[in-house]
DNA sequence: TAGACTTTTGTTGTGTGCAACCTAACCGCG
DNA sequence: CGCGGTTAGGTTGCACACAACAAAAGTCTA
C-alpha cells in the first residue's frame, strides 16, 4: 500500500493520503479528525498526523481548535464564494505575467495537461480529473515568475478544489465546458496577449464557480 | 518571562517568542535554527518548537529543509518585490471591499491604531510601530467581510514585516510618511469611496516598498 | 598531496507515555 | 420534568527516548 520511495517523510505520506481520503468523499464536511484514528488506519503514530493536520489547516481544509481537535472543513456557501474572488484575482494576475514570459516548454505542459485532462472526464475519474486540473492552473501560475504568486494560488486551488468535491458537478454535466476553455487559454498565452488570456480566465472561473450547487442545508457548526 | 496565560499552547508561544527574536534582529537571515537550541532557550521541549517553525515556514519566514532542517528565511530583492506586487493587489482589492461596508467600530480602530503609530515613531520602538502597523492593515482587510482574503492579507503582511526589519528603513528618515498617509485612506473610507481608498493605498504601498534597501549583498544559499 | 572511504557528531523524524483538558453522559436535587 | 454539578471517557498537549539520516571530520591508500 504505502510506496516508501514517493514520499520523503511520513508526514508528508500522511498529508497526502489524507487528501486523498477528501478527494474521494471517504470523509465527510465538519466531520472530526481524531490523530489516533487517524494513526492506528494508516499505521503510522500520531506525530506525523499532527504534523499532517497542521499542514491541512493552513490550507484552509481543516480547522484546529486548541484542545479540543480538528475537523473537516465545512465551507458554508459565502465562503466559497470568498474563495472565489480571492481565486480569480489570483489567477488573473499570475496569467497577465505569465503571457509576457511563458516559455515553450510550459506551454506544451499546458497542452499535455489538457490531453490527459480530457481522458480523465472521459474515464469519468474524478481524482485524476482534479489533479490535472490543479496542474494546469499551477503551471500557469509558476510561469508568472512570481514565486510567492505561485505558492498562493497553490493554496486557493487546494481549497477550492475541495469545495468541487464537497458539492460535485463533476458527473452533472455531459460536455465538460473547461476543457474547450483550457484551450483557448493555452492559444492566447501562446500568441502572448495579456488582455486576451485575463479575459478567458476570468470567464473560465466564473463559469466553474456557478456550476457548484450550494450545500444541501447550511449546517450548524 | 513567560506569563501563561496570556498563550494558549507551548508551540503558540514558541511562535510569538520566535517572531519577537527576528523583529528585534536577535536572529540573522539564513541563520540555522537548531530545534533542541531553539528548545533548551525556551524551556520547553523540541516538540512545540517543531510546530512553531512549521507554522513560520506557511508564513515564508523560514525555510525548512526535510531531513536537514530550518533556517531563517533569506530573501532576495527579487522576493521582496514579487512579495510586494502580491501584497498590493490583495490590499487594494481589501480596500475596495472595505469602502463599502466598513463600520464605525472599525473606522474607529482605525484612528486609535494609528495614534499609537505616532507614538511609536517618536519613541523609536521598531516593535510596536510594526506591531501597530500591522493591526492597521489588518483591520482594513477584516472590514472587507472575506475572511480567506483577510487570512491572505494577514500572511503576506508577516513576510513584508520581515523584510522591513532585515533591511529597515525606520531609523533612517526623518519624518514618517505612512502616518498622513494613514490618516488619508481613514478619510478615504469614512467617505466611502473604493477609488479613492485604493488609489491612497496603491500609493502608501509603493512608497513603503521604495524605502526598503537592497541587502547588502546576494549571499549564496 | 589528492581522493575516496570510514567514522563520528550533530540534527531531524518518529514512537510512546503521562498529564491536562474538553466533552458528554449520568445522577441527584429542586 | 428540567437543570446544575459531578464524574468518567476520550482526546489533545507536551516531554522524552531512540532510530534514521546528513554533513563533516578524520583516516587510509595510491
Amino acid at each position: 500500500m504505502r510506496e516508501a520511495r514517493f514520499y520523503t517523510t511520513s508526514a508528508d505520506y500522511v498529508y497526502q493520503d489524507l487528501r486523498h481520503h477528501i478527494i474521494t468523499k471517504q470523509l465527510q464536511p465538519g466531520q472530526r479528525l481524531p490523530e489516533v484514528s487517524i494513526a492506528v488506519q494508516m499505521g503510522v503514530s500520531r506525530t506525523p498526523v499532527r504534523e499532517a493536520l497542521r499542514r491541512l489547516a493552513s490550507e484552509g481544509l481543516v480547522t484546529i481548535i486548541p484542545n479540543s481537535g480538528a475537523r473537516l472543513a465545512c465551507p458554508s456557501q459565502k465562503e466559497m464564494e470568498n474563495a472565489y474572488i480571492l481565486r480569480e484575482h489570483l489567477e488573473c494576475l499570475a496569467i497577465r505575467l505569465a503571457a509576457e514570459r511563458i516559455t515553450e516548454r510550459q506551454l506544451r505542459r499546458l497542452e499535455d495537461s489538457v490531453l490527459e485532462e480530457e481522458r480523465a472526464f472521459h474515464e469519468k475519474n474524478l481524482e485524476l480529473y482534479l489533479e490535472v486540473n490543479e496542474n494546469f492552473h499551477r503551471t500557469i501560475a509558476e510561469s508568472s515568475g512570481n514565486r510567492i504568486l505561485a505558492e498562493y494560488v497553490e493554496n486557493i486551488l487546494a481549497r477550492t478544489n475541495v469545495y468541487i468535491v464537497f458539492y460535485d458537478p463533476f458527473y452533472n454535466i455531459e460536455t465538460n465546458p473547461s476543457i474547450p476553455q483550457h484551450r483557448a487559454i493555452i492559444a492566447a498565452l501562446a500568441e502572448r496577449s495579456p488582455e486576451k488570456a485575463e479575459a478567458l480566465m476570468r470567464e473560465h472561473l466564473r463559469f466553474s464557480m456557478e456550476d457548484l450547487q450550494p450545500p444541501k442545508e447550511a449546517e450548524e457548526f
